[in-house]
RNA sequence: CUACAAACCCGAACUAUCGUCUCGAAUUUAUUCGGGAAGGAAAGUCCGGACAGCAUAGAGCAACCUACCGGCGAAUAACCGGCUUCAAGUUUUCUUGAAAGAGAAAGUGCCGCAGAAAAUAACUGCCAUGCAAAUGGUAAAGAUGAAAAUGUGAGGUAAGAGCUCACAGCUGUUAAUGGUAACAGUAACAGCGGGUAAACCUUGGGUGCUGUAAUGCCACGUAUAGAGCCGUUUUGAGAGCUGCUCGUUCAAGGCUCAGGGUAGGCAGCAACAGGUAAACAGUAAUGUUUAUCGCAGAUAAAUGAUAGUUUAGAAACAGAAUCCGGCUUAUGAGGUUUGUAGUUUU
């Protein structure tokens, strides 16, 4: 988790900002994806679930890019999902979004790939 | 009928597709099938317990909690019922609400402004003596205040005064009566110089400390290395008795610094002061019996998305983290009851 907020790179769409972080480190998956929301935002727990639950399910939905990209590089990325703003989303919204931010995402990978090598 | 306020009830159901956590079974060991998956407050953490660890010779002091009676219960100051006092109302009764409900006759302190005076009272006044100034007596009348020395009448007196008497009010003691009791009304006797204990205090009763990140077990890992100080059969370091003192018990290792390592798993942990329904007992809290149900268990932390149907409506407050009882606070629509205001009809 320390790694990642301090080493790892991000991307954002407003709302939703994207924290990712290549490793070498032996994963059960290609990709471990967290959730988070601020509590410093968002004071009561039912909110707090309310966003994590959206998040996870527009993440769900749109994965498919996302593993696809990762397999045929043989990579192995964490990412994180925080959300940045300060009022309720609705699922529109994110499902609208997110598709953007895994773009965005994957976009950053295959430059890191390209200066690496 | 409408609006508002308060109290209580309730806190959507079903289907399809995809998805999360968990329990059980099966096997091809990562899949399939089946079951279950937040609340009335899960919240605040204000009380009380269960459970766990440590302690459990004693004495004194301190600190804290508590304070009408009975019941219920595992337990509570907090629940239920009653008593007393106070407040409001439609005021003998009654209804509703509140109580921080032991003690002000142990002591100390305090009582703004006003007022002469806020507690061993004397400004104006009244009476006596005196030419007067003043001295003494007095507490009827006046003014202030939230509160002014129990109220009314009579006697009494120089003037007055519970000084005396009658009636009334209040306090205490005793007696019998009613009540389990708090207490009630009655009688007799003694008395009547305010309030504040949510100021200190006094009295009665009580209190070991810490909380599931408790605690127990397993695995893994390091430096079997370094520096300083104190001490080892009496000149004993230090530790326990969890605030302090005395006292007492144990005691051969202890403390500090710098550095190094680990941060995984299992149990605790989901079956009980359990839920639901009915009957019975009780004013009630609650209890008993019978039937029936099995109803979250995560560890970065699980309940979601979409579409449709039902319905008058689906929108409030809000997310379990050891468990349970009470209290407090938040709460949409709809329903029930009560109150207030308005309108219409008779």
């Amino acid at each position: 988790m320390d790694q990642l907020f301090t080493v790892g790179k991000s991307v954002s769409v407003f709302p939703v900002k994207a924290m990712f972080n290549e490793t070498d480190a032996v994963l059960d998956f290609p990709v471990k994806v967290g959730v988070g929301v601020s509590s410093r935002n968002f004071k009561k727990a039912v909110d707090r679930n309310r966003i994590k639950r959206l998040l996870r399910e527009a993440y769900r939905l749109n994965k498919q890019p996302l593993l696809d990209f990762v397999n045929a590089n043989n990579k192995k990325v964490i990412v994180f999902f925080l959300f940045i703003d300060k009022t309720l989303p609705d699922f529109e919204t994110l499902q609208n979004k997110i598709p953007l931010l895994i773009d965005k995402l994957i976009k950053q990978l295959n430059e890191n790939s390209a200066t690496n090598n």
